[in-house]
RNA sequence: GUGGCCGUAGCUCAGGUGGUUAGAGCGCCAGGUUGUGGCCCUGGAGGUCGGGGGUUCGAGUCCCCUCGGUCACCCCA
């Protein structure tokens, strides 16, 4: 692009009708779909005192390497929210609010400083809940099988959900110990690119998707092998909760999610219809000590959250869900002078019919071409006879039928007869 | 942060080995039909060929730099 015009930063873009009214709808879906369960919406700043983010995921690149920080003119040190969690737990830590357990759902976006591509955006938008206060498993079952309905509601049938436990955190911070050991020793036989992450976050070295890692992680020390027994019953209760409801998942005990806050069930939904490495459309989990880590009181808490984005490229690869017209139902042809379609579009809206009109004193022939690609149904014609005679010519638009000349002032119950 | 590919009208793209005023389709505006959309026909508007520098008599075309886009890696929604 020239130098002289400027275009949405690197990684973001505008979303611009009709596609922008999937957006809406799709929020609105989402109120709907997670309000009937009980989630109330919050809203949440889009950015926080660095700590926030930090304090909960120090070993992660999403807030070592990939955050939007700033120090404002306060001398703060703050950061957009590269994740929803994070705000959300900070909130609930400020306010305590009502609820054994609390759950909210909320909308926004997320700021990431990576490199664009397919599926990935330096701004992304997702959708989310939290729910806290219970530990009760039957939660986490609640929680997983809202996503999984959300995705069906779509539309989107090729769907995989993957379920993982990480136990409690003394079992994540054991395991973590003994597989960091256990790849240590393995250390020269890994992927040199891997090998600095043994030291930083061995779980991430389970994730690796390079060949001569993975044929050492193939054997390495499982997580459901070091899980206390009661996190393995605890899980065991998820397990047999979606078997009950009818939800399909696969246990992967290499499952290893962006956060390292997460604590016993943690899950991820992957999209088969989206080629290449953007497949996660969404994904959650426990993380008990949160609240704690942010300076609260210990609350256990679960929650998933769910890309926009990537459902929507979900939805358009299974071409489901897509965007609806947004046609305004009237459009009024004004030949004479323009008045009679100022006054009338206004009476038309003010009765609330979805009403626009032609601009710019054009000719009838392009006023109609305007009308037919308005998406309108009906065309209220007004030329000269009409005028002189306080009346309008109403023609369909979509069928063929003769059109007729009625009174200005029983327009609008002729027209709610029609619509 | 690393690498591949690509930047010509609002959009999708043509423009052999450098050669007169840079083209098409779609879209937009108008006319054909002086009161009627869709189909068709005609015309028009719209481009510092991403930007800068270089080679050359001459660069959309070749070279260098730069910016941007895109895809992949890393990572993740």
């Amino acid at each position: 692009m020239a130098d002289s015009s400027f275009t949405a930063p690197s990684g973001t873009h505008d979303v611009l009708a009709p596609e922008s009214s999937r957006w809406g709808s799709l929020v609105a879906h989402f109120a709907g779909h997670v309000g009937r369960a009980g989630y109330g919406l919050v809203i949440s700043p889009m950015f926080e005192e660095l700590g926030v983010f930090h304090r909960v995921g120090e070993g992660t690149d999403i807030v070592t390497k990939e955050m939007y920080d700033f120090t404002d003119k306060g001398g703060r040190h703050m950061a957009l929210r590269p994740e929803g969690t994070a705000s959300i737990v900070r909130a609930y830590v400020q306010h305590r609010p009502v609820g054994s357990p609390w759950k909210a759902w909320y909308v926004g976006p997320n700021f990431r400083y990576e490199r664009p591509q397919a599926g990935r955006y330096r701004q992304h938008h997702q959708l989310g809940i939290e729910a806290m206060g219970a530990d009760d498993p039957d939660l986490d079952v609640e929680v997983i099988a809202l996503q999984a309905d959300l995705y069906a509601s779509l539309g989107l049938r090729q769907v995989d959900l993957v379920v993982n436990s990480m136990g409690t955190a003394d079992d994540r911070s054991s395991y973590t110990e003994t597989l960091g050991a256990w790849l240590g020793e393995r250390s020269d036989d890994l992927d040199p690119a891997d090998r600095p992450t043994v030291a930083t976050n061995p779980m991430r070295v389970l994730d690796s998707k390079r060949a001569a890692t993975r044929a050492v992680t193939d054997d390495a020390p499982r997580i459901d092998e070091s899980l206390t027994t009661e996190a393995r019953d605890r899980f065991a209760r998820v397990l047999e909760g979606l078997d009950a409801l009818g939800i399909e998942h696969r246990v992967e005990p290499r499952l290893v999610r962006g956060l390292d806050y997460y604590t016993h069930t943690t899950f991820e939904f992957q999209a088969r219809a989206l080629e290449g490495a953007q497949n996660g459309i969404g994904g959650g989990g426990r993380y008990d000590g949160l609240a704690q880590a942010l300076g609260g009181p210990s609350t256990p808490g679960i929650g998933f959250g769910t890309g926009i984005e990537r459902m929507l490229l979900a939805c358009d690869a299974e071409g489901v869900f897509p965007a609806a017209e947004a046609a305004s139902s009237i459009f009024i042809v004004d030949v004479v002078d323009g008045t009679h379609a100022r006054d009338l579009v206004a009476d038309l809206r003010r009765a609330g019919l979805a009403a626009d009109r032609a601009y710019g004193g054009r000719s009838m022939k392009s006023q109609m071409k305007a009308a037919d690609r308005s998406g309108a149904a009906i065309a209220l014609i007004i030329g000269e006879d009409e005028a002189a005679a306080d009346e309008v010519t109403v023609r369909d638009l979509r069928h063929d039928e003769p059109q007729e000349r009625i009174a200005l002032d029983t327009v609008i119950d002729h027209l709610r007869k029609r619509l």
